[in-house]
DNA sequence: GCCGTCGATGTTGACGTCAACATCGCGCGT
DNA sequence: ACGCGCGATGTTGACGTCAACATCGACGGC
């Protein structure tokens, strides 16, 4: 900045006033210094500036692996709602879902340059590992705990888990299993909850709950018990990678998606409406979530407005080849 | 710190000391202060730091949407990486591939408190944006261009094409389609040519190249047109996403896989070994290519060790069950 | 012509940290 | 008993920026 000026043949203070577009800058001057600015290559130092303004205009993100489709899209939604609200994203990856390793990602954050932070991670995970956000730093939890102190953001799970619940019980199917999330996954909690308690309302039985963890492979773990069951003719799972994986053992079995057995998904991933067949599934919008969330955690780090209400973002029922009536008997 | 310093009744230096391990700081004292730091949540200000120091321990990492599946692993390799050698990542998206939006992320950049920075976008991009970094930053590009001043860190694009097509003409099949990624791609570009430069060491025919924009809607609509071609029976597809496109698209048009149409992949995402059939495929080891592009970026950060050579980290064929001999005519 | 006003620009200091240098005191060798 | 060396701790200043205050000059009203 020094240079900057001296080139310009002006003060550090007029530099900082033309960097800033602060008023009561004469144009020639201005002008004089931008060339001088682009002459020497100067870029404001940011370090510099965010320890003279205390703010950083830079938001964290926890996320624990980018596997799951659903944390990927709601990251990606996030840094563009972030940077179109000019702040950075800093991204702090936890390695493993350990409480050392967890409690040591939020030592890092501490350190790190953010003025609130956006946790991408099942928050089980963090009643587990007891830890606490260092104080007075602003934070919003994507998730769908009602157990925090902090807002929180996410998609709908239960009306999403009802609208797939229904639509197969309005097929004429006489119960929906399902093959849920992990058990450490509050939005997988909300989602078998929501299943449940739609089948009582309607007076169906509920049969017993098959786990994944989210991956494909788990759904096809999983898929092979339900495949080997006759009884099956409609399940509900937690997300479109695990349907993947169901839809596997299903054709491995010889049943047929969907005259035998249908089968709807959860999140629509891209992928999903090129599934054979086709996958029905809950639509989530991660945009929308990304962008709440973000709009969340920036108001409370300018107004201290901690406490306001849960944000559940509304899904949508995608209906495409996967499910059909049952078969008659 | 001042507050700490008071609290544990020494210098602001001797918390520094203590802060950052330094030695020569008596063990009794040494307690007192963290005590001290603990009492009041003490945490070092980075910012202060970085500005005292002139290294920020961060590095910025540009992308461009996280819909792809490779970007996806690799970033999250990256900053996995990044954390085991103490470095905080920035992330910086590129809203769209206009000149504006990619000259602003690196004006965004060029603001931000990074030391370095890795390109995680396909680099055809970035020569029609004709942008240039600051000056005298560090950068690393994760791509198959030979185009740049850069290190550059990527999958080996050519061997692993090379092993799709062989495989294919191993089993017998007279020549190989190729459904490749969008041409601005220096990977699909890679991707395409030593498919095609293989086929003629093999003296086969070249058949006309598809192109689709690595989803797999793109491969649906690109596959519609190869379903229909029964002189068509082996496709190397430039991903797994696409693949799963042109699989839909085969059975809508009854053709068996792999018996009337053999496929093979690239990437091997975990959702391609749940495939209808399990798909045969290219893997990339991409954490390895994230670990290797953070090594070379803080080896020029800390040496600046500019020019080395490409590194070029080996793929391998992951054989499953849409592969076969071609039907008997 | 004098003074008040206001816009343009300059000067100073503080944000939190840490390297460099300064100081202090203890123990040991002679 | 004296001085030297060394380990422990303190003091100072600088990193780059920008708010607050200071200054300077031009212009208008009387």
């Amino acid at each position: 900045m020094a240079d900057v000026a001296r080139v310009a043949g002006v003060s550090g203070q007029t530099v900082s006033r033309v960097a800033n577009d602060r008023l009561n800058v004469d144009a020639a001057t201005r002008d004089r210094v931008r060339a001088a600015m682009r002459e020497l290559g100067y870029r404001p130092n940011s370090a510099a500036r965010a320890l003279r303004n205390g703010v950083y205009r830079s938001i964290g993100v926890i996320v624990f692996e980018l596997h799951s489709y659903g944390t990927t899209r709601t990251l990606d939604a996030i840094a563009i709602a972030a940077t179109n609200r000019g702040y950075a994203i800093n991204l702090v990856p936890v390695l493993d879902v350990s409480q050392s390793a967890v409690t040591s990602a939020f030592d890092r954050l501490g350190e790190q340059a953010v003025d609130g932070v956006i946790i991408l991670i099942e928050a089980h995970t963090l009643d587990e590992a007891g830890v606490r956000l260092p104080e007075r730093l602003p934070v919003v939890v994507v998730d769908s705990s009602a157990h925090y102190d902090y807002p929180i953001v996410d998609s709908d799970q239960r009306q999403g888990a009802r609208l797939a619940t229904e639509h197969l019980l309005e097929l004429g199917h006489q119960t929906v299993w399902h093959l849920g999330g992990p058990p450490t996954s509050f939005a997988a909690d909300r989602r078998r909850r929501s299943w449940e308690q739609t089948l009582l309302d309607h007076g169906r039985k509920v049969p017993p709950v098959f786990d994944g963890d989210w991956t494909s492979t788990s759904g096809y773990e999983a898929g092979r018990a339900l495949a080997a069951n006759d009884e099956v003719t409609a399940v509900f799972v937690a997300n479109d990678q695990m349907a993947l994986g169901l839809l596997r053992a299903l054709y491995e079995r010889g049943r047929a998606v969907p005259d035998d057995v249908s089968v709807v998904g959860f999140d629509d991933m891209e992928e999903a409406a090129h599934f054979w067949p086709p996958l029905t599934t809950v639509r989530q919008t991660f945009t929308e979530v990304g962008r709440r969330s973000v709009d969340a955690l920036i108001a409370e780090i300018q107004a201290g407005d901690h406490r306001h209400a849960p944000v559940a973002v509304p899904t949508e029922l995608v209906i495409r080849k996967s499910t059909a009536p049952p078969p008659a008997r």
